[in-house]
DNA sequence: CATGAATGAGAGTTCATTCAT
DNA sequence: GATGAATGAACTCTCATTCAT
């Protein structure tokens, strides 16, 4: 008992060894999901101690709230509609393809976040936090299109942003982590695209 | 799942004590999720014997299965666009107030449904199946449209009827489950609407 | 997880399975004292398997309450002044021995149950109270002798019974458990019958 | 426990650290008691490292046991009677008082004192010793005060040294350790004095 | 069939002590 | 000496499943 666990290490040595407990554990999370995995292979999978798990962490959800953290950052720079300027209909291709791209990457964790968000409070939070950021720079990019002019402005830009993340997120999922059906990548990306610039309205 | 010892009770006394396991299994399952629930629970709730669960269900596994089957027959009554006619728009429009209804009714169910799916591998391919064929069904629906000319030809009938099962779907998830959001039902509803018609070009 | 555990068993057989591991859990306290008795060593002694322990008791803590429960029951039959009557100075006698033997018939548990009231505030509790209605029959025979003249009414009976049984039973204590001195059990006697009696000034 | 590794601090900045942790211990067993303590309790409080416990007490019982055999120093500073001389009564009362209000001052360390004495072998004896030290200070006492004719020779002067300790040093553990009774102390104290001068039969 | 007791392999967490720096 | 990381044996409690009655 250090009482406060999960603090950070104030020695090199002490990073290192949280570093590799992160990276096992994550590793090991991908290989069996949060709720196969036992604190046990995670020091296994670090070659640390068992008790050293505790030293930097005070619970297994605990190391899992910060791989999925990091995971979330490294997503989302990858958003809808990263930034302003012409020809949208490509701007969404690129932002699809992007995030598929970091989707395919993380795919594996994406799937236990996916389950622990179905029954961890304190990680759903989390999640919905990060949609809602996501899902708020989506709408912007909406609504400017509409004073542009490039978007009907009978549309519900912050709703159509979510409903639109949902769709693309969703399919993903399904995909890459569900392994749905086998035909062909760019099929999926393709619908995508269309799905998404023609619900808009935008010019393609 | 239907050829474990005990499933098919023999007598009429044996099928009201299974009836009333499976309905307070998805009481209890309802109110707790799949994780936190226990036999016990179950048994106590149906007011039948800590034993007697076994007597009619192999595993706590077997009883989830067969109460989410139950309940996939009552989802899939409304499918995205149940049959053929004019007004396409209209039909849409209907469709997804009708799962919209179906989902609201079984929300919690739908929590533990996505629960279930993210571990156990048997229940996702049963998940897949229904999924599929009601994707199908959409997709001809879809592809009938295009041979009367109301839908672009450009269009992937059976990949967009997939992707925007899962906007639907996973907006649903978000909203009902989730309860990813204060503002009114009803404009979900309207941008899922008009967000489908436009993707596939309906005409409104 | 029969979720409120330590309730009482409907069968015969259950009944039987926790009176074996309150006897044993007695005797395994005896041994070892609380804290270094382990559930395992009840369950072994009891001849259960590990679980059946919480099949009966939610907790150690909780078997201990019983435990020392029964003891208490049995102690308290043989207050420092049991009924009125002539002769005071032989009742306070007859009182000293009856406790000294319920004492030594029950010595190692009197020394567990001190030690489970260094640190546990619900048996603090517990013991606080057979201690205050223990007391309580006692200052009311002292306020009975002094309405009969028998002791000083500038005694204040309740605070003198509280006082004398600290005497006796500390004595005890010391002597019984801790053993802390091996001259004759007779001397210890005789001396905390003439001390009562003549703190309280009684005739003898 | 005075030749264990690196007991003796060779070093001024040593003796301070030591100091240090010492302080700190006694004032996190009060806080916490001896069971919930932790080394690293101790450390943070002393603010000094982890592993600097370990270079001056071989465990947390050897620093236990050095707290508390400075407090009994302290405690036996005021004996149940310190010194002859007339008055015995007047005597009794004063050693009564001190005792209480160097309890008083102690209370916490003497409710851990009795929680290790409940398990710890080696501190038991200890604290025998102590006990026995000063009942036998007090057993001369009585028997000077036998030899002047002022307390009856048929009383056993060693056995009811031990008895009355017993008495006053339960009773104020009792109140004012477990709190057992919110009326006054004053009517305590004089309870004891008066119980104690009389069964003694010393003049009053 | 019904009943409820019995089973025991885990799993997470603790923490005194040791050790490398 | 000082520092704080590393260690891993314990220990409690859980609970799906089996079994005796």
């Amino acid at each position: 008992m250090r009482d406060e666990p999960g603090v950070q290490p104030l020695t090199e040595r002490g990073a290192r060894t949280r570093e590799r407990l992160l990276a096992a554990a994550r590793e090991v999370f991908e290989e069996r999901g949060f709720l196969e995995t036992r604190v046990a292979h995670i020091t296994r999978h670090a070659r640390v101690a068992y008790g050293s798990f505790y030293t930097y962490f005070p619970s297994k959800e605990a190391v899992f709230l910060e791989v999925a953290d990091r995971l979330f950052a490294d997503m989302t720079d990858h958003d809808l509609v990263p930034s302003a300027g012409p020809e949208p209909a490509a701007r969404v291709r690129r932002a699809n393809r992007a995030y598929y791209e970091a989707y395919r990457r993380n795919a594996k964790m994406m799937a236990i976040i996916e389950q622990v968000a179905t029954f961890n409070a304190e990680f759903q939070e989390l999640r919905r936090k990060h949609r809602a950021a996501s899902a708020e720079r989506s709408a912007k990019a909406i609504a400017r299109w509409q004073r542009e002019g490039l978007v009907p402005s009978d549309i519900d830009a912050e709703m159509a942003a979510r409903v639109l993340a949902s769709m693309v997120d969703r399919s993903l999922y399904l995909w890459l982590v569900q392994g749905n059906d086998p035909p062909g990548t760019e099929r999926l990306l393709e619908t995508l695209d269309t799905l998404t610039v023609r619900a808009l309205g935008l010019p393609s």
